[in-house]
DNA sequence: CATGGCAACTAAAACGATCTAGTACGGTGA
DNA sequence: TCACCGTACTAGATCGTTTTAGTTGCCATG
């Protein structure tokens, strides 16, 4: 409960006997003092272990020393998704040798999430912010835009010029090499389990699969709401029928743990009978029995180059260009195998 | 890319032809205008779409508008213990009626956790911090107390007096429930997978367990650093012994897929020939055949409660006193069946 | 020797709020 | 009538920086 008292650039100058505008030319690595002098007043502000104040910085108008994420998922099912915390902790890796910190915030809807980023700019209080889930004419990125803001999209393609820069995940390239190694297994009926169409990835994946079927594949997509629920209805009523897949896909892979389950509680062999793969990987996809084909994405790289680019964003003046991300792998394990 | 400037209380105040003190108090509901002009006030500010700067507010030493939290987990391993994101999610909704926003950061090691709190602290970055993973003595809450900074900690059992409030969850209560349901299924020999030892519901949890030994059961606590690798190895280990376990807990769920692996690869039958359970809970547990009986505690709650304890601790000046968080229950799934 | 230019500084404005001290005015009581 | 009080305000200091516009003193140049 010791008061503490904020040591500030008026002290340090006091101390080196200069003025406080000489103070932050030194601490800034600006001209304007001497070589000599500047040593000293960065001993003294050492010394005096002063922190600037971020709050004096962003009213200035420099730097809040702040970045910003929201996620538009509702608070329950957040922990659902591996994706989230993979990318929360490659944004952390990415910001770990700065003392940039990162703002966190989860949103209910596209119009709030836009407040929210019209809020955090007009008060200062990040520099930037990470965009996630791209949609098709993104009102974000407008709203984002017109307002002045730094940012940077995660997607599944490049953007357009001119808009934020997106780290980018081939992510057809990514559809084909999973959909492709299970037509060469032999499969001929494939099933697709995905999220909402709103999402981009959902829309773009569909699509590779669907190019499957002038070569005479049996193609099918099933929209979900991302739950194991609703994941685990749509593999009940897909093996029940008369003609069944005999490969499932699914968007993530608690979806597809939730199926795994369906296929066992029907005693439906995996992968002898059918094949079962996800999107996404997570520890628990190499844990359970059998174990999950995947797509090995490398979520917290993704992350870590994002924030990357963000930081490098906030610093330029002029916007940067789209970098394409980790390359997503297959991962094959137990689930898949040739058609029966 | 339009301008967009600011609206701040100087143009309110220009409009309404007040002073900007005027105005600042209309704003935050201070005595010193009529009702008429804080009306009138209230009005334009809401035409104006004016939004309070945060920097400037943190600047003259009231609200920061932030709260804090520091993981102390290398980023790979974030994403596999639900706990964090689950923590999180619960936070963000004790947060969602406020304008409040959080500051994550991941930290790794207890000396660069201090460090950060001193930056927060210091450069008035937020207003208070959300302690997790108490230990015995913990420098952190001597240091946050030392600097006079609000904190709230998430933990095992109430706090000191004096010391930063606690929401805690009755470890021992819990621990109780699960060992005794196994004992009460015939269990005489019962393992417990946790992770170091630093953690004090680890050893918490461990001398619930150990206070079976008198009443003739064999009790056994291994410490892993909570990775599936560790976890799997442990189990294999146990159950190569002649006399083998014949329930094991784990402390995550994590861990706890990890080891009913083990047991498939060995064909050990659970729950007929080996019970397994985990303390904690997540989508997944349920997921798995067979599916996990758990301690399910509401991590989301409890996040939720700490971050409301610590808004209202924020508000008040004296420190208040720790409350309960809500009660683990036992989630009986399929992996528990009476010892054979 | 006057002039200009440069380096190394200083002084002070600016950012957007909060908050304290002060003022003007109307009403009340003696 | 005068002192006094309360209400509704205003003016201006304050927080800790950055940044702009000077101000020195020194040296080189014509």
């Amino acid at each position: 409960m010791t008061p503490d008292k904020r040591v500030t650039i008026t002290d340090i100058a006091r101390l080196a006997g200069v003025s406080v505008g000489a103070v932050s030319f030194a601490l800034n690595d600006r001209p304007g003092v001497s070589d000599e002098t500047r040593k000293r007043i960065l001993a003294i502000a050492h010394d005096l272990q002063w922190q600037p104040s971020s709050a004096a910085r962003a009213l200035v108008g420099s730097r809040a020393g702040v970045i910003g994420l929201a996620v538009n998922r509702p608070a329950r099912t957040l922990g659902t998704e591996a994706f989230f915390t993979d990318l929360i902790a490659g944004i952390q890796s990415g910001l770990s040798s700065t003392h940039v910190g990162m703002h966190l915030r989860l949103v209910a809807s596209i119009d709030e999430e836009i407040a929210l980023y019209r809020r955090w700019h007009s008060a200062h209080q990040v520099d930037g912010v990470i965009v996630i889930d791209p949609r098709e004419d993104d009102p974000r990125l407008q709203a984002l835009s017109q307002m002045g803001a730094k940012a940077v999209v995660v997607g599944s393609h490049p953007s357009a010029e001119g808009s934020a820069p997106t780290v980018w995940i081939d992510d057809a390239q990514a559809a084909h090499t999973l959909f492709d190694y299970l037509v060469a297994l032999g499969h001929q009926r494939i099933a697709y389990i995905t999220g909402p169409a709103e999402f981009e990835h959902t829309t773009l994946r569909a699509g590779v699969l669907h190019q499957l079927d002038p070569r005479g594949i049996h193609t099918e997509t099933i929209i979900t709401d991302f739950s194991s629920e609703r994941a685990a209805d749509a593999t009940r009523r897909l093996l029940s029928r008369s003609e069944r897949p005999t490969a499932i896909v699914y968007d993530n892979d608690v979806m597809a743990v939730a199926g795994l389950r369906v296929t066992q509680e029907m005693g439906i062999g995996v992968p002898e009978a059918l094949s079962l793969a996800s999107f996404d990987d997570s520890v628990i996809a190499g844990l359970v029995r059998p174990s999950l084909t995947c797509l090995t994405r490398d979520t917290f790289e993704l992350g870590e180059t994002a924030t990357k680019l963000l930081l490098t964003q906030i610093d330029s003046p002029e916007p940067l260009s789209s970098t394409s991300g980790p390359t997503p792998r297959l991962t094959v394990r137990e689930s898949t195998g040739a058609a029966r």
